[in-house]
DNA sequence: GGCTTGTGAGAAAGCGGTTTCAGATGGATG
DNA sequence: CATCCATCTGAAACCGCTTTCTCACAAGCC
């Protein structure tokens, strides 16, 4: 007997409320709102007008009149990888604390698509939060000259004016670099991530700034999934490496289920390394050395930022969030570092 | 030189476009939607000064005038786990297909600020998909009642005029049921899930049916993830159950992890079953027989539920999908039938 | 007691689109 | 050549809400 839904959706207006009540639409706007002071009784009698009729603001009249939103937009390549609920939950979390809502979106890792998702969400959103490792410059560039507040996650662009925040993966993968050529590796392994991915590229460079450390690497093409990293593990005998780096944890957990298959013990034969430190606990085969990204600082230090441009407009200086290295099993002292006297007449580092 | 961004966010609006273009909003409009002919030079200009001015429609003002906002929610009570991203996909994929957007929110398995997003996601959705074990039937009718178009996501409340989608769950039970009395299992203990929540009654109420299989049951409260069942699992001990169903693979794997530490064999001591068959090939340290859910399918059979529920506003009658027993590695004939001897009075399996 | 001030409520003007409605223009027709 | 009709375009109304503006009324002041 209450509501009787009349067509489609809730078709009861705030005018339908003022008339209920006896007041007219800005006297229910003004005690929804909290924006003026009413007469307590008037104000009752709204708000009995409310529950009876089941009234709801319509959110895009809301958001029309008063200029936003109140919802904060997500853009994430794959919610299927088990790095970004962590962030989107300290997301959420900050956005609330704002009175904010937020909406998630995914581009199931199609570049192609995401412009036009980020566009969808500029225009129905206060503010975008931009986590695409792959998008191109060009494209990065003409969204972030929108003048529409907008964080990069995960991705800082150098020549880019767009604030971000994002994991140190540079600094992860030298101290990985550290972590090997200090148990005594010296030929590795990288199981490559997406070709054109920003998060890959970073690695990358740190690989071969680990030259430094005497480490001599080899790049394997692979992916970012646990079946890319079972496939390309093959490949990782012929390069002569005594240590294998990978993309993720999930390439990681692959690659050390092939090895296994092919005879190779890890971390006695070939030590594994994982990237992120992804929470597997009880559930992998393996407890994988890593480095880990404080994904809960980095959702909120994003939102953070976020709301600082939304509200005021200024833009900070791009964030790099320390990764830590975590040691755990897969990781040991390269077993036969005789291996290396084939080289070709590379060094002979006397261990032992 | 092209946008330069005037105060906070685009704020060119349609009319700006059509004192660019020398024509009237309507016609900017018309253009845009193409919902009349309009001479294609003026549609030139138009379209010119668009890419000129950098516009891009407001989709509160759309969704006003419009009175929908293209666009359909989903509610989910955690990202972190493995099986949502599945169904999400499908979801996005029919939502596409129909020229719809989908935003995703998360309730963080907090049934107490579920209800207020699904009400947000009602005033700023045409129509929402809610997957929600916990919510209570009294809260749920109230959402339903509302006459908003709402299909429910694996859950199936009898009582309720409300269109809904599920897996099967208590056939997936009486599957895993049937396969462990198959194998001459006689005592089962169940790792149960979430107290209050709907799923997890699903499979007690099959584990109950199953006494005609001539199972006797043990439930131990547990929840629905891998540390859960790590802790509860030292509990199945003391029940003399030769095999172990739980509410979900997490839980089966982190009782697979405790039980080994324990010192018992999985499957030769004891039998474990997962539940879901979420992907973790290559990554996880058992290969667990389950039972899937066809999540595509669950997805995008909901999605179209929600579909013609907007378009045509029938509801058709619940769905319940059918789950498929997946026979791995984890299940295998009890080595002690003798305990069944012993059945009141406590026996000692002789494990020697 | 008349006039200024303060207070609270209603009327009305947007917000930025879509869509109806009316009008102008051009071609076809008698 | 005048009339009619079909097209296309612009003006205006409207979607539902917020917010300014205006006004009525009561209290405070000289």
């Amino acid at each position: 007997m209450r509501n009787l839904r009349q067509g489609r959706g809730s078709r009861v207006t705030i005018s339908d409320v003022g008339a209920a009540a006896g007041v007219s639409a800005s006297t229910v706007s003004r005690v929804l709102n909290g924006t003026a002071k009413v007469d307590p009784a008037l104000a009752a009698r709204v708000h009995d007008a409310v529950t009876q009729l089941g009234y709801r603001p319509n959110a895009a009249a809301q958001g029309l009149a008063r200029g936003e939103w109140g919802t904060i937009g997500v853009l994430v390549p794959d919610l299927a990888n088990p790095y970004f609920p962590g962030v989107l939950k300290a997301v959420s979390a900050v956005a609330r604390s704002h009175g904010r809502r937020v909406m998630v979106m995914e581009s199931d890792d199609d570049p192609s698509i995401e412009h036009d998702l980020v566009e969808d969400l500029m225009r129905s959103c206060d503010g975008v939060l931009l986590a695409s490792s792959r998008m191109e410059r060009a494209d990065l560039a003409a969204l972030t000259g929108r003048g529409h507040p907008l964080v990069l996650l995960n991705r800082i662009v150098p020549g880019l004016a767009a604030p971000a925040v994002s994991a140190d993966f540079f600094g992860g993968m030298m101290l990985i670099c550290g972590h090997l050529a200090q148990l005594g590796h010296r030929r590795v392994a990288y199981l490559s991530g997406p070709e054109v991915s920003w998060a890959n590229s970073e690695r990358i460079r740190a690989l071969e700034a680990a030259k430094a450390f005497g480490l001599s690497v080899t790049i394997l093409p692979c992916g970012s999934t646990s079946q890319c990293g079972y496939e390309a593990a093959a490949g990782v005998a012929g390069t002569g490496a005594t240590a294998l780096t990978t993309y993720n944890d999930l390439v990681a957990l692959g690659a050390v289920t092939r090895m296994r298959e092919l005879g190779v013990r890890v971390p006695e034969e070939l030590s594994v390394v994982g990237f992120d430190d992804i929470a597997l606990d009880h559930v992998a085969h393996t407890s994988l050395t890593t480095v880990s990204v404080p994904r809960g600082q980095l959702g909120r230090q994003a939102a953070e930022m976020l709301e600082a441009l939304m509200t005021e407009g200024h833009d900070g200086a791009p964030v790099t969030l320390p990764m830590e290295l975590q040691v755990r099993d897969s990781t040991a002292p390269p077993r036969v570092p005789a291996v290396l006297t084939s080289e070709g007449g590379g060094g002979k580092p006397s261990s032992g």
